[in-house]
RNA sequence: AGGCGGAUAGCUCAGUGGGAGAGCACCGGCCUUACAAGCCGGGGGUCGCAGGUUCGAGUCCUGUUCCGCCUACCA
């Protein structure tokens, strides 16, 4: 026997940690990889980085996935949520060096062994931070498999597919421009460069022609480079240069003579229409450099600083050297014009140094054959992509794609799995340890110092984290995943990639679906970040509000294709639905005396049962409906609206009369739909609110162990009534239509008067069957229905759905304030009165709408019609009274 | 430069060619045997602007303005 009583208000902290642990005893998280009876459906988990604690966008994302796996979970399904975290290589070094540097150490005082050492330490001792807080916010992984991105067989996975793309001449490596972080000193790929607006000038400079007189001026937003020239270029068709083209200018500072080029990319509009070509250290001068022959002159160190090739600027940071260069050219009187210019310029995603366009020798993914395969699985429907308004963003990326820099200067991370022979010059690239040059033999061989792009393992995640290269279980039952949930942001990152391996590895997409969901931000609408010092730290949002208030929050604003502008009082204000949710229950569990469980006799309940069982019926329709269309902010409209504005505000109300004035046999009906509109209610809140619903669950009067495990709601189609339906939405209108004459009145709610109402056929039959409800809820001590009423003198007068409810006032109220009231009443009726007629008067509306919209205005038109009469006669009785 | 969103009540946002909605906020009333974290009632709108299609447009089309985001090698 379930105890019946709730205590007073609802404590979520010993709630959520009692069931959370509970569940987890049970092992209702974990997904059974040789259970053949059911479907199955999965999802991995967006890994979060062993750096990050608990923010706005996990939970968001998170509270998402467990919706869908609690949901599937509960209609049958096998369901595995796979969770992990990734290894964050350039993130979690910056930690680590940062925390190195508190001891005045680093990375190379320690070597690369000892450094790896304190990383994998810091990993064991922080890195499940944030697992801990993903099962704080009620997440139903399957903890038992959790993985990590470095962790052993993952490492597995990352080496084979290295070592077969590399085969298939898929990897290369070579020396060409990256972007280079002078801070992390390390290649970055073309995805982890932000581009930012940047005030900076533009430096017109003049290059000295080597013989006569004349020069060439050139404009530049980075005059430090000048010291890399090796050539000007001015566009072939340029008339003003056209004579040059061939002589030589001297290249100020560095006083050396450099050639004038033609070449079609230099923009004749642009600055002077010459431009100086640096190859070291531009991506354009890069091809321009490499299609005329240039010699590349590098001039900068790794760090940003000048090298030697910079002659006296070495050792001086990039920035310094630009400040001295320019003040070089003003001394020599070359410096022909400045002018500031705002133009865009790449930082570095991890530490937003700014990046450096930089030669080095880089291991890269040939990126066209990957695509073709991913583009044509979307194409084909094979994985779809929810909302569909980024399918066509997905596209566009993949057509445009370029090869992919993956070589890391770093150490946290994958190393590279290829060993570089002295002997004989070759690459051996092997899944195993090898000594041995697979080339010559020679044991005199060094394994690349380089790591792989974080991403390049991420992109592994659907099929790694199942055990592959193995052929497991677990890959045969759960892969491809059934859906992918994650932020645009990582849309290419992550998401594209992910299409790319898995195609290329598993033969198949490694998901069907995939829900982007929105960006988390402030109110303002800007986004989230600790040096705006605008976060809402999640913890102690779940903290202050509870979890499933915080969780309900999320789910209600996660609309399609917009943004959630987040806030604190939002969350308040769905704990008070939580709270709403709680005290309901608690209404029906003290008034379970004498229950009995039981099937529900649909023949045996009275009208107002059955009208909430159809109610109840439409929204656990529309809330399966809205989850199978990833539509969470309906899924939590629905369940909002039924619950607070149908069960609580009309239906429990309603429930008093059978429950206390019932007869027993009306009594226990009343008591079954109330434990059945509640049981419904929770197993259809609980993907949503996990652990509100448990805790009252398991004080109702039904069977099962866990609502974890509680069947999902199913609509129920004998239980939709229209007729009755329409029935109640009149009961409804009288009694607010009584209610609002008293609060216009001036009378409190609960001053019990009488009303009448004029009816005759079926609306007479329902009204006199529902007046004890109507009684009760208009606080009537006396209610009246009859075909032919006389009506009162001083009363006020209401016309609902052709029905006529009046309301004796005469000594109760002056009459001034009905008139008022009905005055308003007519105006609003004359507007509407006016639209309608405007309608019908148009022939051409007549003619060609469908024959049901004209019957449907008619309809409204007689009825606003006989209103408008029944308040102008009253009104005109007022007006003869005063 | 190209692409994608958004613009509807004071705020945040739904809205499916056919009587403009919700939540919060606001105003007024109320301790009503679940809930004052509540209940009842109410006021609030040129649906960014201009055209067009249509019997009918918040909704479809074209243009336009503002805001946001993404992609891109403009020195």
């Amino acid at each position: 026997m379930r105890e019946r009583e709730l205590p007073k208000s609802y404590e979520p902290k010993g709630v959520e940690e009692k069931w959370y642990s509970h569940w987890l005893e049970k092992g209702y998280f974990h997904a059974n990889e040789n259970d053949d009876s059911k479907p199955t459906y999965s999802i991995v988990i967006p890994p979060p980085n062993i750096t990050g604690s608990l923010h706005m966008g996990h939970a968001l994302n998170c509270t998402l996935q467990d919706i869908l796996c609690r949901w599937k979970r509960m209609e049958g399904y096998n369901v595995l949520w796979m969770p992990g975290t990734d290894h964050a290589g350039i993130a979690t070094q910056n930690v680590v060096e940062k925390e190195l540097a508190r001891e005045g150490l680093t990375r190379h005082d320690l070597g690369r062994d000892e450094f790896l050492k304190r990383v994998w330490a810091w990993k064991d001792k922080f890195g499940n931070y944030i697992i801990e807080q993903l099962k704080r916010l009620g997440a139903s992984c399957d903890w038992e498999r959790t993985r990590f991105t470095m962790d052993e067989g993952f490492s597995q996975a990352v080496r084979e597919v290295f070592v077969r793309l590399y085969e298939e001449g898929l990897i290369y490596r070579g020396d060409y421009m990256v972007n280079w972080c002078p801070r992390c000193r390390t290649a970055l790929s073309d995805l982890e460069v932000e581009y930012e607006d940047e005030e900076g000038g533009l430096w017109y400079i003049a290059y000295p022609l080597e013989e006569g007189t004349g020069e060439v001026v050139v404009a530049t937003t980075r005059p430090e480079t000048l010291l890399g020239d090796t050539a000007v270029a001015v566009n072939p068709k340029d008339p003003r240069y056209r004579g040059i083209v061939g002589k030589r200018v001297i290249l100020p500072v560095v006083e050396r003579p450099i050639p004038i080029i033609s070449d079609a990319y230099v923009d004749m509009e642009f600055g002077t229409g010459a431009l100086k070509i640096t190859p070291a250290h531009d991506p354009n001068d890069f091809e321009i450099g490499k299609a005329h022959g240039l010699e590349a002159v590098n001039v900068m160190n790794p760090d940003g600083s000048m090298n030697e090739r910079a002659g006296k600027y070495a050792g001086m940071d990039r920035f310094e050297c630009r400040k001295a260069i320019v003040k070089a050219l003003e001394e020599k009187g070359l410096l022909r014009k400045f002018e500031p210019y705002v133009h865009s310029v790449g930082h570095c995603y991890r530490c937003h140094t700014a990046i450096e366009p930089y030669i080095s020798t880089q291991w890269f993914v040939r990126a066209r054959p990957l695509a073709e395969q991913a583009i044509k699985a979307v194409e084909e429907g094979k994985t779809r992509i929810i909302p569909e308004n980024w399918t066509k963003v997905y596209y566009e990326w993949m057509y445009n794609i370029r090869d992919w820099c993956i070589s890391r200067q770093i150490w946290w991370g994958h190393q590279i799995p290829a060993w570089h022979c002295k002997t004989c010059g070759e690459i051996s690239v092997s899944r195993e340890e090898i000594t041995r040059c697979l080339h010559c033999g020679s044991g005199d061989i060094e394994r690349d110092p380089d790591v792989l792009d974080t991403w390049f393992s991420s992109a592994l995640w659907p099929f790694g984290t199942m055990g592959w290269p193995e052929m497991t279980k677990t890959l045969e039952r759960f892969y491809p995943t059934s859906c992918l949930v994650t932020g645009f942001d990582i849309l290419f990152f992550w998401v594209a990639r992910m299409m790319m391996m898995g195609l290329k590895f598993m033969g198949d997409v490694p998901f069907q679906h995939v829900y982007i969901h929105a960006l988390i931000r402030d109110e303002e609408g800007q986004k989230m970040s600790k040096t705006k010092g605008n976060v809402i730290d999640p913890l102690r949002m779940m903290e202050r509000y509870g979890t499933d208030a915080f969780r309900f929050t999320l789910a209600a604003f996660a609309a399609q294709g917009r943004d959630i502008r987040m806030s604190e009082k939002r969350i308040e204000g769905y704990r008070h639905f939580v709270n709403k949710i709680w005290n309901a229950s608690r209404f029906v569990l003290m008034n379970l005396d004498g229950y009995t469980p039981g099937e529900l006799d649909l023949e045996a309940l009275t009208p107002v049962h059955r009208w909430i069982l159809s109610r109840l019926t439409h929204a656990v329709a529309q809330a399966n409906k809205a989850l199978k269309a990833y539509e969470f902010d309906r899924y939590a409209g629905v369940i909002y609206q039924f619950t607070w504005h149908e069960f609580c505000d009309w239906y429990v109300e309603f429930s008093k009369e059978s429950l206390y004035r019932g007869t027993t046999e009306e009594r226990l009906g009343a008591q079954r739909v109330l434990v059945t509109c509640l049981d419904t209610i929770l197993r259809l809140a609980h993907p949503v609110m996990p652990f509100v619903t448990e805790e009252i669950w398991q004080h109702l009067p039904v069977s099962g162990d866990s609502i974890v495990v509680a069947p999902f709601p199913k609509p129920e189609e004998a239980w939709t009534d229209q007729a009755l339906e329409e029935e109640f939405a009149l009961v409804m209108d009288v009694i607010t239509a009584v209610r609002n004459i008293k609060a216009e009145a001036g009378l409190p709610l609960t001053k019990r008067i009488k009303a009448l109402a004029k009816a005759s056929g079926n609306p007479l039959a329902v009204l006199v069957r529902e007046a004890p409800r109507i009684k009760a809820l208009a606080f009537l001590e006396e209610f009246k229905v009859n075909e032919d009423l006389q009506r009162p003198l001083h009363s006020a007068l209401a016309i609902v759905k052709g029905i006529e409810v009046y309301v004796p006032l005469s000594g109760l109220v002056d009459i001034g304030k009905e008139v008022a009231r009905l005055e308003k009443e007519l105006a609003k009726v004359t507007r509407e009165l006016e639209r309608v007629e405007r309608k019908l008067a148009n022939e051409s509306f007549l003619k060609k709408a469908p024959a049901h919209v004209v019957e449907k205005e008619k309809r409204i038109h007689q009825e606003i019609v006989k209103k408008r009469e029944k308040i102008n006669s009253s009104l005109e009785m007022f007006h003869g009274l005063m």
